[in-house]
DNA sequence: CTGTATAATGACTTATAGTCAGTATCTGAC
DNA sequence: GTCAGATACTGACTATAAGTCATTATACAG
């Protein structure tokens, strides 16, 4: 019936105005500091009207997000290039890459990332919501994984496990972005951000390489 | 004058009080969630009271992270063990351990350091603590940077740019204490903290390494 | 004991997330 | 065209919590 699939498009369209006003409303003036009234201002609709389409500020916040997630994966699975042939190192490089790239383009998702983080997600958000965003960074986790695996098995890289190594690459490339996300944290390292992501992301590769150092002697257990 | 120095004493057991009250309050419902007339109440005051001792929710956060801080570096130096003849390496990795072993023995601060990092601190936080809490941070940074310069006069690591070798592992220690904050990410990666800690300490360290593999060609610029 | 200074209080103001009874708009039947 | 019912929207209202300040209590010196 034509009425009712234009009426559910119409009420898409709303949905994705509220979320854009939301995200340019966070990005301006951060997530805490925004309320819900400028959002509803910014999308030309009522503060109720808001809340028929989104439960909470923080669902907002969680479903952008999610979107932001979604593009991102999408952005790695370019970035891995499964049809050229490529050393995995060098795929590992492209996918940290793309990382950084995506989050200096779309810096707003990187906080989100963050605000989401940590506080009271698990207990605003509902839990489908939370399973979704768990999935999703999973997805991506798993390019790096894969890049691993390949690279294990041509013998360029070394590592017992390999859920660890990829999560230790995520974690070096998230604390980086974390640390330089405060100008005066910037400063006390004294380099842009792209060139201590670089060093970062060498350091670990050249960590995971086939025989890059003996093994340690201590701290073995 | 005996009276006046009775003041000042009560003045500051009143002012610790509080403060532990504020930590134990923001420990059990989060920062955002606690409210300032739970710690008013914990700590045996009206909020007026709260408000004369500090400015804002924002401060008392400031001030917690502050001693948090200055605990951390008291315990990082400790674990430098500048006397004993040690190993770079070795130094690396007690202090990386020390790191650790203070956010497992004290997860509050580890909480503080997330929530106070980002959002509104220099905002609503005056600048002389936004600077304390900087200055401080590079006094523990400044362990780690110490370490790799004996590290490279030893001939043991090989790293172009010291600052950037020892944000590198601040970062990765950082990104892997935010990653496992989660249960449901601790999950995700299937390990306890501790196991991936030292995977991406061990990682880190590798990559530092004299020679630990050739130089890249690519990505060289 | 009394006046002054210092400290503490809690009712009040302001701000903002979230609600819901009421209003407007749209649709299809006649 | 218009009317009934359904759907969508509104903004005044409630609840909660940060932050203020006029008032009250306490401690001390003379």
């Amino acid at each position: 019936m034509s009425t009712r699939a234009r009426r559910a498009r119409e009420k898409e369209e709303r949905r994705q105005s509220i979320l854009q006003a939301a995200r340019e409303v966070f990005l301006e003036d951060g997530f805490y500091r925004a309320t819900v009234d400028s959002v509803a201002e910014r999308a030309e609709v009522s503060k109720g009207t808001v809340y028929l389409y989104f439960e909470s500020k923080e669902t907002i916040l969680a479903h952008l997000l999610l979107d932001g997630l979604e593009a991102l994966v999408g952005y790695l699975a370019e970035a891995y290039a499964l049809n050229e042939p490529l050393a995995a190192d060098e795929r590992l490089r492209r996918l940290c890459w793309a990382y950084l790239q995506f989050f200096q383009r779309e810096p707003v998702y990187f906080r989100f990332l963050m605000a989401v983080d940590r506080g009271r997600f698990r207990e605003t958000v509902s839990s489908d919501m939370y399973e979704a965003v768990l999935a999703t960074s999973l997805e991506g986790l798993n390019w790096v994984v894969k890049a691993l695996e390949q690279g294990i098995e041509d013998g360029q890289f070394d590592c017992c496990d390999v859920r660890q190594a990829a999560a230790t690459i995520w974690a070096a490339l998230n604390g980086v972005l974390s640390l330089m996300d405060h100008p005066l944290r910037r400063e006390m390292v004294g380099v842009e951000t792209d060139v201590l992501y670089r060093t970062a992301v060498e350091t670990v590769l050249r960590g995971l390489r086939r025989g890059a150092a003996p093994r340690v002697s201590s701290g073995s257990e």
